[in-house]
RNA sequence: GGAGAGGUGGCAGAGUGGUCGAAUGCGGCGGUCUUGAAAACCGUUGAGGGUUAAACCUCCGGGGGUUCGAAUCCCUCCCUCUCCGCCA
């Protein structure tokens, strides 16, 4: 959520930003301000109907101390009346917030001066590219076909056991995930991000935290007897870590890295880009998040997208940066970078990234504040990348390294398989 | 799964109907003392809203109720801990 003050006192500058996401914010951000006077006028005269409540239940206190019944039957007959008109009022008040909450909550991160102009996936901005496409003297396999052939990751099992989108990795298959973890996780701390082994169910108010609920409700795997979600990515279960929380100022930056197991419904995705490890229900990943000082933030971005593109290039990788557009932007972001890397044998670009600064747009629901020169609580900025999601990168390491009858493996990643290639 | 205890300020922990936003201790901050530090002593120290500043309002797990008045009484939900059983 935009912070209601910042909306009050740089109305223009946040219509301008939120009206490169498509959307009508100028109607938006003045039904909203107009809300909000309501609310304030509401309030207002509830609490000095309050004030007057509290003033005479005070008085009849007194009295009845000093034993003058008489009076304070008085005085209790006037704050019957008192209560009904605070009543009406508190409703009044109800209602108004509720209006203004939904209202916030409708209202999208506005994009940052950086953000491209542009309504979809098209109009992303590269802004870097890397490597160059492998080429073959035979014909390129998709990583599913190469799966098959060598054994090491079975989709038809998953299917038997849970369902589709739930592959089952062998032998060798399951050695380079749990490879690819490792280094990730190895390659984070020395980037100084402290590793985080979090829950992978977490409960309703994390999921409000991070903007799962109540909107993206049907996305996530919902464990009912419980009321728990499985999560859909450790951004939520890191990220709430640290809600409620005020943070020392020189705490910051808070830096996080944690690898867990992912779970997607991807309800309404079907039949498009499905194959093999293109999207599934169940993936790994590690993610890194960053609790910054508002002042430094994009900073934070930089290097945090810089780091992503270290881990692509050790893996020998092609790949390329995007800006997405404010039109392809996340609800909650308010700049973007997509890492995508190439896969040779589908000749086509895969999403292995996500780098993206929040600002306080989190932090406002999570209330994740850190004090100020002057003591006081304010809201931190919040960041997070995927460094690195799993199945895509394993099938670009599939498809881009492989040889007539065998895949090399890169170099890096030799120590935490024990092996440097897959044969028949 | 069975039985019990409990949720109060950064932490510990008092408080069972009125002047309690809340004793006390620890921690934090400022000061006195000291060459410096520790100790000791003095002061100060929750969050949100509101105001130029104040007044004022809200918050003692969540929600509802009783009452002129609720941290305190009632209902309900949630959570935590302990013991027993089962179990990785």
């Amino acid at each position: 959520m935009i912070q209601i003050t910042a909306l009050r006192e740089q109305t223009e500058e946040y219509i301008a930003r939120l009206s490169k996401r498509g959307i009508p914010a100028e109607q938006m951000v003045h039904d909203i301000l107009d809300l909000d006077r309501t609310v304030r006028e509401c309030k207002q005269e509830t609490e000095n109907l309050q004030a007057e409540s509290n003033r005479l239940a005070k008085e009849i206190g007194v009295l009845f101390r000093e034993g003058k019944r008489d009076e304070a039957d008085v005085l209790k007959a006037r704050t019957s009346e008192l209560k009904d008109a605070l009543k009406d009022k508190e409703q009044e008040l109800r209602t108004a917030e509720e209006a203004l909450e939904q209202a916030m909550l409708n209202l999208p991160n506005a994009p940052h001066a950086g953000v491209p102009n542009g309504r979809s996936a098209e109009d992303n901005e590269v802004v870097y590219t890397w490597g160059t496409a492998a080429q073959f003297d035979f014909e390129a396999q998709p990583h599913w076909e190469l799966a098959k052939r060598f054994n090491l990751i079975d989709f038809e099992l998953g299917v038997k056991i849970t369902g589709a989108g739930f592959p089952v990795y062998t032998g060798k298959g399951a050695r380079l995930q749990r490879a690819l973890i490792n280094f990730f996780l190895d390659e984070a701390r020395t980037e100084g991000f402290i590793e985080i082994q979090p829950p992978i169910l977490v409960n309703e108010d994390s999921g409000y935290g991070t903007g799962q609920l109540p909107d993206k409700e049907g996305q996530m795997y919902h464990a009912t007897a419980d009321n728990l979600y499985l999560i859909p990515t450790a951004e939520v279960p890191i990220t709430n870590i640290y809600r409620d929380v005020i943070l020392d100022a020189d705490a910051l930056p808070i830096k996080n890295a944690g690898y867990t197991p992912c779970f997607r419904r991807e309800a309404g995705s079907y039949g498009k880009d499905v194959r093999g490890l293109n999207r599934l229900h169940q993936f790994d990943k590690v993610e890194i998040v960053q609790i910054a000082h508002p002042d430094l933030s994009y900073a934070v971005l930089e290097e945090m997208q810089q780091y992503v593109q270290s881990l692509l290039q050790k893996l020998g990788l092609h790949y390329r940066v995007l800006k997405l557009c404010a039109g392809d932007m996340g609800f909650t972001s308010a700049l973007t970078y997509d890492m995508e890397v190439y896969s040779a044998a589908q000749e086509r670009w895969l999403e292995v990234s996500s780098v993206s600064n929040f600002e306080s747009f989190q932090a406002n629901r999570l209330k994740l504040r850190y004090r100020d020169e002057n003591g006081k609580p304010r809201l931190a900025h919040t960041l997070n990348g995927s460094a690195l999601a799993l199945p895509r990168i394993v099938a670009a390491l599939l498809e881009n390294n492989q040889k007539a009858d065998e895949i090399v493996m890169p170099e890096v990643l030799v120590p935490y398989l024990g092996f440097d290639r897959i044969t028949l």
